[in-house]
RNA sequence: CGGGGUGUGGCUCAGCUUGGCUAGAGCGCUUGAUUUGGGAUCAAGAGGCCGCAGGUUCAAAUCCUGUCACCCCGACCA
């Protein structure tokens, strides 16, 4: 009894304080440290190896779909960042300046990028003459900094990592349907490796990004009810066209504007990992993202033949491409147990003289902590399939979370009690007009997700103001 | 950016009100021994310019000024 409460004074436990179980999670874990610098945090090798899978895993994707990776500047000048007067509003708030090189004052300022459209816009102007150099299909992999006011590790951060597609072409009809590709890039794989289930909609005209005609978004539900923004999709027209000049001959040697779009998924995405799958004694990592897979820990590592064991497991499992480690330090087993606990490990294999003896190992799940008791000559299989069940397992619990914290709000009393009282995806009815978007806001705080795609209909008046509805909406308090 | 709070070994904190001997505790760490199926036990050790910069004083972790960072609540935002 003791020593399980030991156990659970390590991370403040999610009902009593989430804010804190989530800080406490992510620095019990290892997966960050906080740094001397205002709002940035450095990313741990647990932490960096999670997101080095994740860059694995959609760069793979990216390039099935013809991307291209490229490296831009981190500096901006700042007549070209005021080239998109939306552009400029909406980031010029939170950007960081340099303005000394060595000991000389510059002429002209540096913004440190907080997005790199003027970027990719500046040089595409100058390599796409003909319709036949598009379309240009680029992204980078790079940090930004914002100028963040209030930062939480993953979450919100001044730097963070992230990749930034930007991609341009010939016509409005393949620039949306990128967009669109890439919105559902970003959706199967949230979905599939990850086992976060999302709803897919557009942002309404105030949530859109700045300079965008169109911005599409993934919305994730965390434990606690609010939702985060988890990956955003934007379709610019040809606005940054026509405000930096970017023109190509088309077939009948006319000069038009091209048609824009970009993409981007941060770090910012870990942290839904954490408070989508994680539960009181740490992180759950889904096993298709996880560094490390299994790790094998050995019961009284001392008796003869046990370490053995353990690491000719881990050499049989590394052949059969598994991720894995042999926990091999002098720690009681208990103290192991619990890290791998901590650090999210989807299972651990233990292995002692009792074990083998009988021919057999113990697997040992992390989300449901059931143990299967496997004869040693199936290992790999029996793995294999356990981790699969565990990844369909995380996605479904996560889906029906999400189902059982989506109300349907008819009317505006209704939707401040759920708002009140269960909190979550709140989908409405909505005149489609910022005022009234802005309105509800400043009265309850709630903010619109999105206009999903799949659209239902349950009144005819909007929930807030009772003008004629235009858009179902799903409504909810966000990161 | 407004309101509130906190910075003392790796971590959690005591000491500060009322300045004064060599700055403490628990955990962790190192070494050795015994242990090992849910956070082991004993013994011996190591580790601190008290966030940073000024100032007051014979003397500063302690008082004063400034500054940086972090936490909580708002506003802003991926």
């Amino acid at each position: 009894m003791a020593k399980e409460k030991k156990l659970v004074e390590a991370i403040t436990p999610m009902a009593e304080d989430f804010a804190r179980w989530y800080t406490d999670v992510c620095v019990k874990a290892e997966l960050v440290s906080y740094s001397n610098i205002r709002g940035c945090m450095i990313y741990r090798p647990r932490g960096y190896a999670i997101w080095e899978n994740i860059q694995k895993e959609l760069d793979r994707r990216f390039k099935e779909t013809g991307v291209q990776n490229v490296y831009l500047p981190m500096l901006i000048p700042e007549s070209l960042l005021q080239k998109e007067k939306d552009h400029v509003e909406g980031f010029a708030p939170e950007v960081a300046w340099v303005t000394v090189g060595g000991q000389e004052e510059l002429d002209e300022r540096l913004c440190v990028r907080p997005t790199s459209e003027t970027l990719f816009c500046d040089h595409v102007k100058d390599i796409v003459h003909s319709h036949r150099d598009l379309p240009v299909v680029y992204n980078q992999w790079c940090s930004v900094l914002r100028w963040e006011k209030s930062t939480r590790p993953f979450l919100r951060t001044a730097e963070f990592l992230w990749q930034e597609g930007h991609t341009f072409h010939a016509t409005a009809e393949e620039a949306e349907e990128r967009t669109i590709q890439m919105l559902n890039v970003y959706a199967d794989f949230v979905e599939e490796c990850l086992a976060i289930p999302l709803v897919k909609g557009q942002k309404t005209d105030k949530e859109k990004f700045a300079g965008a005609i169109a911005t599409y978004t993934i919305e994730a539900l965390m434990h606690d009810c609010k939702a985060l923004q988890s990956g955003t999709s934007h379709n610019f027209g040809s606005g940054f066209a026509e405000a930096f000049g970017i023109t190509y001959a088309n077939k009948e040697n006319k000069l038009v504007p091209v048609h824009e779009t970009s993409w981007g998924l941060s770090t910012r995405i870990i942290g839904a990992i954490i408070m989508v799958h994680g539960d009181d004694s740490g992180i759950i990592l889904p096993p298709k993202i996880a560094p490390v897979q299994t790790m094998v820990i050995p019961i009284q590592q001392k008796k003869a033949g046990v370490l053995e064991m353990a690491d000719e497991i881990c050499a049989r499992l590394k052949k059969a491409g598994f991720s894995v480690k042999v926990d091999d330090s002098d720690k009681s087993p208990g103290w192991k147990f619990s890290e791998q606990e901590i650090q999210g490990i989807p299972t651990r294999i233990e292995i002692g003289p009792k074990d083998i003896e009988k021919g057999q190992a113990v697997i040992v799940r992390r989300d449901t902590r059931e143990k299967i008791v496997t004869a040693l000559e199936d290992l790999e299989e029996t793995l294999a399939r356990v981790h699969e069940q565990m990844q369909k397992d995380m996605y479904d619990r996560a889906k029906a979370h999400l189902e059982n914290n989506t109300h349907i709000a008819h009317n505006w009393e209704e939707f401040n009690q759920i708002l009140d009282e269960k909190q979550g995806f709140i989908r409405a009815m909505w005149c489609g007009e910022t005022e009234c978007e802005e309105a509800i806001k400043e009265e309850n705080g709630a903010t619109t997700r999105c206009i999903p795609f799949v659209q239902a209909r349950h009144a005819d008046t909007c929930v807030h103001c009772g003008k004629p509805a235009k858009y179902e909406v799903y409504f909810g308090k966000a990161y």
